[in-house]
DNA sequence: CCTTGTTAGTTACAAAATCAACCATTACAA
DNA sequence: TTGTAATGGTTGATTTTGTAACTAACAAGG
């Protein structure tokens, strides 16, 4: 190579948010993966009803980017474990409407404390400063603020 | 539910890391993906040994941290279609040497300039302080620096 | 030499993600 | 009112990943 190679991956944002991003979410996964048996996918769904409130399988797939398979799937483990019911809706009968049920709630406000507690220990390790900063460049970059 | 629920998907780092990475990635993954049917796993090694030279299977793992059946599959599909070559080490045969062929180098060039590229967008997008930044943090988390 | 343990890498099987095709329902225009 | 398209959601096939068990080669102690 004739030129001078001085591009490392570690230089790479995508290549770094990726490590980052696996490795922060690794001991969190182990969390609610031993205590509930769920995957990522059927946390998310369970936020996002328990923080939100009730709304349809679209809606979610909305606010969370998540494709509506990985959704349809989710829901369906969930209500398996009867973590959430259906209803659908009389306006119209193509969506069903998701609620968690009191044991779905209980396993969100234990898994929130526990998100709660794992970010604050992480923006402690980070520093508050950093962490602050952190958070607004990854809203930017997610496209979500 | 009693209590003030305040904690947000957007406040937790672990979210905004996976959103970020994901989003972040997308583009790129086009180009590898479009251009030369690679994989994540894929482009990775032939990244590795491209920048920093040939080295077997495992030094790779230790460097990106993948696991050894992920750069299993990645360097026979490599392999299939001509970008590297594999040797027995004599001093160890149950060690092979990765090396990249011509056809190797000249994608490895490619990705690297289109890395190069994008990572440049992104980080102007940024602006250049906060880019900084988000490097060395993002380090910090991925337990490489 | 033989056993026992370790390392490099592969393979087989299970878990999960992706993609396309698919119903059922609604919207809407001819 | 009927034909066509769009939407909400599910299912099945294929691909990719993860986990364990495996082979081959080396290392070291007896």
């Amino acid at each position: 190579m004739s030129d001078i190679d001085d591009f490392d991956l570690q230089d790479f944002l995508p290549y770094l948010l990726n490590q980052a991003a696996e490795a922060s979410s690794l001991a969190f996964h182990q969390i609610y993966r031993e205590r509930y048996g769920m995957l990522r996918t059927e946390w998310r769904v369970l936020f996002h009803l328990g923080r939100y409130g009730d709304m349809t399988a679209s809606d979610i797939a909305t606010r969370a980017k998540m494709h509506k398979t990985k959704i349809s799937r989710a829901v369906s483990a969930l209500e398996d474990r009867r973590f959430l019911t259906r209803s659908r809706r009389a306006e119209d009968r193509r969506q069903e409407m998701l609620s968690l049920t009191a044991a779905g709630r209980v396993a969100y406000q234990d898994l929130r404390g526990e998100a709660q507690r794992y970010n604050a220990e992480m923006t402690q390790a980070l520093g508050v400063t950093d962490a602050r900063m952190l958070q607004a460049v990854l809203r930017r970059l997610g496209g979500i603020g």
